[in-house]
DNA sequence: ATGTAC
């Protein structure tokens, strides 16, 4: 062993950082997900972690967890950095399911700033390509993503609600997307050079970092321009947007947020499934939550696992009409498996959870209608995409 | 979650 390693050896080992769940004792957490927690919190400069209720594996790094340290780890946010959900209101006429679903675009076909130049939905943009990244723009992914017609459902506190000029009945978007091919852009030319190491130059990342955080959410409102427009209503701005795979600086250290919302004073989305309600609530996370809130309900089991437990115990017909009587679009039957409900821990444990430890109120619920995944098998967009034609309408 | 390779 070089005197170098002995020196380091012989030096007083710097204690790991404090680990803190804010799950209570009978919310399901998968071990592995508490480990990755211990191997983060052991990392260089780690202060503290935080686990959010929706804790669950990641690849590497756990998610559903914010984490500070002094140094800045790019792939403790992921690849999907600026993923984050939005919400938008929306006023149609009439809502029929069926209707709705078959009027929804191609949100798996980007926009092409040419030949889709007259596409009004651009406005959501004002101009602004960050990174003059335009591949992708207007689409969705895959995974967990999705674009949700919602109905405001029971509202909680009304005083809030009325504040964000929402009251029960209203409908809105509900639009979860990130950087696309950005973010994972830059994640891999990080890991390329430095693996899961820090970033040397942390100004330089923060600068990219900064750019597809900024892409994700004008994609959101992109996104949902574009369902606006195909359902016939205005788009608006959104009145929650919150990203949940991002590193600021905050107290002097890097606030790494993997799959964990700012939960400073701030409204937050958090997602059910695609069969179960959302809640909005009014977040008001301290330090020792790291100034966070969960995201979502948080997976239950592996996407293998779901797939595979799922097919034995779903039909894709009630996966496409859910026990809320509303409608999922999706052509891709693996991917309706992977995030069928049951994949997935109740929203109303990891809500409770959150309320428990003092971190947000419920402001109201979001009961979907209709949730766009990925484009229907034998939907016209999807035939002239195979045929290699143009998108949208009927030959 | 992703683009890309298998």
């Amino acid at each position: 062993m070089s005197p170098h390693h002995l020196r380091q050896d012989s030096l007083p080992k710097s204690s790991p950082a404090t680990v803190s769940v804010f799950a209570s004792a009978n919310s399901w957490i998968e071990s592995d997900a508490l480990v990755q927690c211990q191997r983060v919190a052991a990392l260089d400069g780690m202060v503290h972690v935080a686990a959010m209720p929706d804790l669950h594996p990641g690849k590497g790094a756990p998610i559903g967890a914010a984490m500070a340290s002094t140094v800045l780890y790019p792939f403790l946010v992921g690849s999907d950095i600026g993923c984050g959900i939005a919400v938008f209101p929306v006023k149609l006429r009439r809502v029929v399911p069926e209707r709705i679903a078959a009027r929804f675009p191609d949100l798996d076909r980007a926009l092409d700033p040419e030949q889709d130049a007259d596409d009004p939905a651009w406005a959501a943009l004002d101009g602004e390509v960050p990174a003059g990244h335009v591949e992708g723009l207007g689409t969705v992914g895959r995974g967990n993503h999705f674009v949700e017609l919602s109905r405001v459902g029971t509202v909680l506190d009304s005083g809030h609600a009325s504040r964000l000029g929402l009251e029960a009945g209203d409908l809105v978007l509900v639009v979860h997307s990130g950087s696309r091919g950005l973010g994972e852009r830059i994640l891999r030319a990080h890991t390329e050079a430095h693996g899961a190491g820090p970033a040397p130059d942390s100004a330089a990342y923060l600068a990219q970092h900064d750019a597809a955080v900024r892409w994700g959410s004008l994609n959101r409102r992109l996104l949902a321009a574009r369902v606006a427009h195909a359902l016939g209503a205005e788009p608006g701005a959104p009145i929650v947007d919150q990203c949940h795979n991002l590193v600021e600086v905050r107290d002097g250290v890097y606030l790494h947020r993997k799959g964990a919302a700012p939960g400073d004073g701030r409204d937050v989305l958090v997602a059910g499934t695609r069969g179960t309600p959302s809640y909005l609530v009014a977040a008001h996370a301290g330090p020792d939550a790291n100034h966070s809130v969960a995201h979502g309900a948080g997976r239950k089991m592996s996407r293998a696992d779901a797939l595979r437990r799922g097919r034995a115990k779903h039909t894709v017909e009630e996966l496409r009409r859910t026990p809320l009587g509303s409608l999922v679009v999706c052509g891709d039957r693996q991917l309706l498996f992977e995030e069928a409900p049951s994949a997935y821990k109740r929203i109303e444990q990891v809500i409770g959870d959150l309320v428990h430890h003092g971190l947000a109120t419920p402001v109201a619920t979001t009961v979907p209608l209709v949730t766009y995944k990925t484009a229907d098998a034998g939907s016209a967009s999807r035939d002239a995409r195979r045929d290699g034609r143009r998108g949208r309408g009927r030959p």
